[in-house]
DNA sequence: CCGATTTAGTTAGCTATGCTAACTATCCTC
DNA sequence: GAGGATAGTTAGCATAGCTAACTAAATCGG
């Protein structure tokens, strides 16, 4: 292994993992509006980018954390009619969890926030900009799967 | 303005960000370690990196948090040894706020942490990808700016 | 130069979100 | 079917966010 190259993927990570930051907390200024916290806003996003019902652990797995944690959020965005709790068929212990379609309104409605924020931003881009871009968002989400 | 060119805005901006949502996912587990919580860490990045001592409302600002939760971060810091606070020369009602030692070594060793993990998930690319995601990275500082 | 206003930070008290430990109910294994 | 494993909940605590109300210092108007 090169050490010039080593080097470089150091200063690279640095660079990349400091733009993330700001990237972020930048467009978190969004959420503001959503009347919702972040922990619900995101995990309402793996469910509904889930494509399917989830059971509590997955959902915890999938926000990175506990179990304890999750119950009270989905207890409470049941209460605010954002999820609906079913029991599961095959196991009376698990439940499986969806966004409803207030819920999923509500998390598109702020998604597109976000998003659009940052779209307005890309747009002095020339094409060969965005074709770059494009292309490290590629890479990047294959290194994430690294890590 | 062609529709086209926004619609690829638009998709870009939506897998930037959630690209910077999972990176960014991955190498928070890298902190569990640091002994020190999330909100803490970040105010000591932005004080180590700043170069010079940050008044509480510059703080307040950089962190996107209101006077008083900054106040009680810094409060709990300075008892825990990883930021001095020292009255302002010029203005008595204001504070000076400075990493100690003990902070910026702790600080420096969760994130050589984070960058070594995201290093070594870049350490499979070639010297190419390394060169696109350098120029991205540049690309992505530009328009952050202008969110 | 003095009273009124503005500004910097703190304190108090609430909410949201994270944890571990301990519990309940169900499932699975022998 | 008894015993252990597994899914979720409950209780109690810590951290980190907020607003409202306060203190003290600086500034401004007359």
């Amino acid at each position: 292994m090169s050490t010039t190259k080593e080097k470089r993927e150091w200063e690279l990570a640095d660079r990349l993992h400091s733009a993330a930051i700001h990237l972020l907390r930048r467009l978190r200024i969004q959420d503001l509006n959503s009347g919702i916290g972040p922990a619900k806003l995101s995990a309402l996003s793996v469910l509904v980018f889930s494509g399917r019902p989830l059971s509590l652990a997955e959902l915890a797995a999938a926000e990175q954390v506990k179990n304890p944690t999750m119950s009270r959020l989905i207890a409470a965005m049941e209460r605010e009619r954002l999820v609906r709790i079913t029991p599961a068929k095959e196991d009376a212990r698990s439940i499986l969890i969806a966004p409803t379609h207030r819920g999923r309104a509500l998390l598109l409605a702020g998604k597109k926030r976000r998003v659009e924020s940052l779209a307005k931003a890309l747009s002095p881009c020339d094409v060969a900009d965005l074709d770059q871009l494009g292309r490290s968002v590629e890479l990047l989400n294959q290194l994430i799967r690294r890590i």
